[in-house]
DNA sequence: TGTCTTATGTCTTATAGAAGATATGATCGG
DNA sequence: CCGATCATATCTTCTATAAGACATAAGACA
């Protein structure tokens, strides 16, 4: 087997025992995850757009000077992670939100009957759409500094006419100049579709906390429950590139005709 | 390349596009696919038992007549589902509920503040054991009739000497014959590795349904709190081979110092 | 007792052919 | 001459194999 070369093009050989100097990857990795690291780099700077095709495995090899194996198997990688989809035959496609046969990815929110497809869309109904500074707990979620200007929107999602969950999104401000109450409204699909397309914020990963609780009177009055009807509580943070977090979502589920479903292995 | 050879030994060749006729594995599914099946079979017989290593990767080439790289492929899936563990240099091992360094490996209630390490392991009292037949909906979930014979369990786990989960567990009661509350006492570490060690059922997926519920009297005396906390109800199967359930758990989470922590991706 | 060697695992990379998807162009019927 | 249909070319990812690199542990040996 010749010696490996370099995946770094136009730039001089450093083989698999040089280092990095600073970067995500630690400096002594096999290629295939240096590779994994490029791809996933051109993938945060927008060289390929959500819902686009990377290119073939071949191109990216002749790129990075490897074999097409190893390509391969970075991107067997970035598959796993759901950052790319793998279709035989037509290529590897940057994931996204949209156009995706699940219309909600990070929802875990299901009906006791039937399933979520018979179910329909969610009919959303925007309470509350205002700018502010970020109370501690708001920012440390954030990764920002309390004071720091932040997004809030406040909502209620209704399936079959019934409310059943309300949210409460903080975002932070800079990232998302421009996002209205009207823009939220006019847009259909997907939340994190719309920051996809309109913000380029690619939500890869999210991480929930769920306690019982029961609501206060203006929230058990936006649910169309009273005060005594205990509801899930879901604190989630959403993160797009580098465990950048982008989204705080509070939310408040009611669990008498759905129900939050989760698989273990 | 040659042709393929047979995965199975001593029995006439039928390459990759014979059908198996019946089984999990579909009748055209690449070698490396069947080589898996092969190895699953194993696993479920007892071949080879939780925390051992199973042949290397070269003996089971040898064994299924294929090259090393087709049976790395197929252990390769299999330890992405959690049912054998690679360790480079050392083997690969049957995965166990025992000796891991996650003592609950399907439990997902941490505390808010610190980890589930430092909290050390749960206080279990059991309230009640008892042989039982079999309601409509316990034998629906175990894949049972109603009326047949069913094991139920009611504990209490406490964390730092505070109740913190009641847990209702149903075990069908063949696979489970000459569990008695002694047993359960006297065990230590987590339930599902007495489960493997004394019986035989390994316990590879689970999946749960969670509500927010209000206790009612007899729950919230044995929690230590009123019939007005909100708790979490959490409705898990666990599942060995072939998809089979095994045990249906109905628990309450009190989520006033822990929460359950998920991530999505 | 400490170090080196060796045996035996898994891990990494590379190559060749198979299988799936799509566009193009030839062929045939009208 | 037009249009539908089938074969083919050429993309893509997928499968299978081989061989060297790296990791670990046990025994040889000073």
């Amino acid at each position: 087997m010749p010696a490996p070369h370099s995946p770094f093009p136009d730039s001089p050989s450093l083989g698999s025992d040089a280092g990095l100097g600073s970067g995500p990857v630690p400096a002594f990795s096999p290629l295939y995850q240096q590779i994994k690291g490029l791809i996933l780099q051109s993938l945060e700077s927008g060289e390929w757009r959500p819902g686009e095709a990377i290119p073939s495995e071949m191109d990216l090899a002749a790129r990075y000077r490897v074999s097409q194996g190893t390509v391969r198997k970075a991107i067997d990688e970035l598959a796993a992670d759901n950052l790319v989809v793998r279709r035989q035959g037509k290529g590897t496609f940057v994931a996204t939100h949209s156009e995706q046969q699940v219309q909600y990815r990070f929802l875990k929110l299901v009906p006791d009957q039937g399933n979520a497809q018979q179910e329909g869309p969610a009919e959303r109904s925007i309470v509350e759409c205002k700018r502010m500074r970020a109370h501690s707990d708001v920012a440390r979620a954030l990764g920002l500094r309390s004071g720091d200007p932040v997004l809030q929107v406040r909502r209620v999602l209704a399936f079959s006419g019934k409310p059943t969950i309300l949210e409460d999104l903080w975002l932070p401000g800079t990232p998302f100049k421009g996002l209205t109450a009207e823009r939220l409204r006019d847009h259909r699909g997907a939340t994190y579709a719309l920051y996809e397309t309109e913000f380029g914020v690619r939500m890869l990963r999210a991480e929930e906390q769920i306690r019982a609780v029961l609501p206060d009177v203006e929230q058990a009055r936006l649910l169309g429950v009273t005060s005594a009807t205990p509801l899930l509580s879901v604190e989630r943070v959403a993160f797009t590139y580098n465990e950048t977090p982008m989204e705080l979502r509070r939310a408040l589920y009611r669990t008498d005709t759905h129900h939050y479903k989760n698989t273990l292995n």
